[in-house]
DNA sequence: GTTGAGCGTT
């Protein structure tokens, strides 16, 4: 007996929708594309293998696999990145295209566009800038009581190859040679070191940095490690790929017979109070012993004032004055008060405080001699909890009566999202509440006429 | 009504 119905979800962890079937049992390709756009088949998880296993795709219609649909829960199938051309991609609307076209721009950045005519409009950077690919932004920055340029504006491209095309060279716009960067909000966002850098607990002595680097080398390119000295039973390692090292977060891998404990480098929440407290005598305390802050375990304790004792809320890695660990190895100061840092619930890595923040602690000069602080200033400076890479924005405000001018979402007519053929005019109510994606520069309501009209 | 290194009123 077959179903009517059958389960379809976007995602095997999305919600599942009711699709109808046909009379002789199959489904219609273009049901499925009716209530998931952009979709091009159907999967299912084989419980025996394990593995995602494909419906069968004939003119047209789906096959039930061994002729019964059964119960099971079926996913969409969507079309693989790349394998679309922006053209298609015109067509498809709603969650699918929203992520094709996330993935499609997830490496580009805003771009900044420096030395622009005075007189260069929207509309003239858009012209000229279409030509390495589809804009998905374009905003030149006015003085917004003369709305008179200011020599300088914004741009963002739909494909992260169409921004190394640009970026590869000078532009000549309306006379003057201009230059497009990244702009200097992001750069730290870039190449944010937290992100690529983990923090390994339960480090032995015997481990060199060469040991952990060609360990953890396995699963990445290790582009650092760092051990503080003098021993302290934890070290950096730093990889080029972000998505590797928060891969690894939260595993146990042994090491020269010794199970080391991987976690992030950089808290998950940051906190105000925190980040003013780092900046107190703590650090100076820690900083003269050679400290280093670091939270990865302090959420939901270890915070506020200095604490005399480090009883019971010893991090992972670190052993504490209590029960067996004593003996694993001798404490030092240095740890003690490496611990003490931590537990006092500073933020981040780094050098105790940030060396290059007004208010924070000031690297000794004279005097005193510290042990590295850290490997390169960059660290210090990109450790901060406060440089973690925003997400998204959501696109509220386009879809509300403040549609932006002088903000394009789509380069040319067949606007993408349908947004970008009729600037200033209300968007589809299901856009402007989609989460999420972009949020590229809602421009300021103030201003009239937009790039595009 | 001017200007020419920079860094984005949300």
């Amino acid at each position: 007996m077959m179903s009517k119905y059958i389960q379809v979800a976007e995602d095997e962890n999305e919600e599942s929708m009711e699709v109808p079937l046909e009379e002789d049992g199959t489904l219609l390709l273009s049901t499925l594309n009716a209530q998931f756009p952009g979709s091009c088949g159907l999967k299912y998880r084989n419980p025996e293998s394990g593995a995602m296993r494909g419906i069968r795709l004939s003119d047209g219609r789906l096959y039930p696999p061994d002729n019964e649909w059964s119960n099971r829960m079926y996913v969409a199938v969507f079309p693989k990145e790349g394998n679309k051309k922006k053209e298609d991609l015109a067509e498809l609307s709603s969650a699918a295209a929203l992520r094709i076209k996330r993935d499609r721009s997830i490496k580009c950045s805003d771009l900044i566009v420096l030395g622009l005519p005075w007189k260069s409009v929207e509309d003239d950077l858009k012209k000229y800038f279409s030509q390495f690919g589809e804009l998905l932004m374009v905003q030149v920055k006015k003085d917004p009581k003369t709305s008179h340029s200011k020599g300088f504006g914004f741009i963002r491209f739909a494909d992260y190859d169409a921004q190394v095309k640009c970026m590869a060279q000078r532009h000549h716009i309306d006379g003057r040679w201009c230059d497009v960067r990244i702009p200097n909000s992001k750069v730290e966002a870039k190449d944010n070191l937290v992100n690529r850098k983990v923090f390994v607990g339960r480090c032995t002595e015997e481990m060199t940095a060469e040991d952990l680097r060609s360990y953890f080398n396995k699963f990445g390119e290790v582009v650092d490690v760092f051990i503080p000295r003098p021993f302290r039973a934890f070290a950096f390692v730093t990889f080029s790929d972000p998505e590797i090292a928060q891969a690894l977060c939260g595993e146990d891998h042994i090491i020269k017979g010794a199970s080391v404990h991987i976690s992030n480098a950089a808290p998950k929440t940051y906190d105000k109070q925190q980040m003013d407290t780092r900046k107190g005598s703590l650090n100076q305390q820690a900083y003269s012993q050679g400290g280093y802050t670091h939270t990865p375990w302090s959420q939901g304790g270890g915070r506020g004032a200095a604490q005399p004792h480090i009883q019971g809320q010893v991090p992972p890695g670190v052993p504490n004055n209590m029960g067996m660990s004593l003996g694993a190895f001798q404490l030092n100061p240095a740890m003690i008060a490496a611990a003490q840092a931590m537990l006092s619930g500073q933020g981040g890595w780094g050098p105790v405080g940030m060396v290059n923040q007004p208010g924070g602690p000031t690297p000794v000069s004279g005097g005193t001699p510290l042990p590295p602080p850290v490997p390169t200033a960059v660290e210090a400076q990109t450790a901060q909890p406060t440089q973690q890479p925003q997400p998204p924005q959501s696109f509220g405000s386009i879809g509300s009566n403040q549609v932006s001018t002088g903000t394009v979402v789509s380069a040319g007519n067949n606007s993408f999202l349908g947004w970008g053929g009729n600037q200033g005019q209300e968007v589809p109510p299901h856009q402007s509440t989609s989460p999420g994606v972009g949020g590229w520069g809602a421009a300021p309501p103030k201003q009239g006429g937009g790039a595009w009209s």
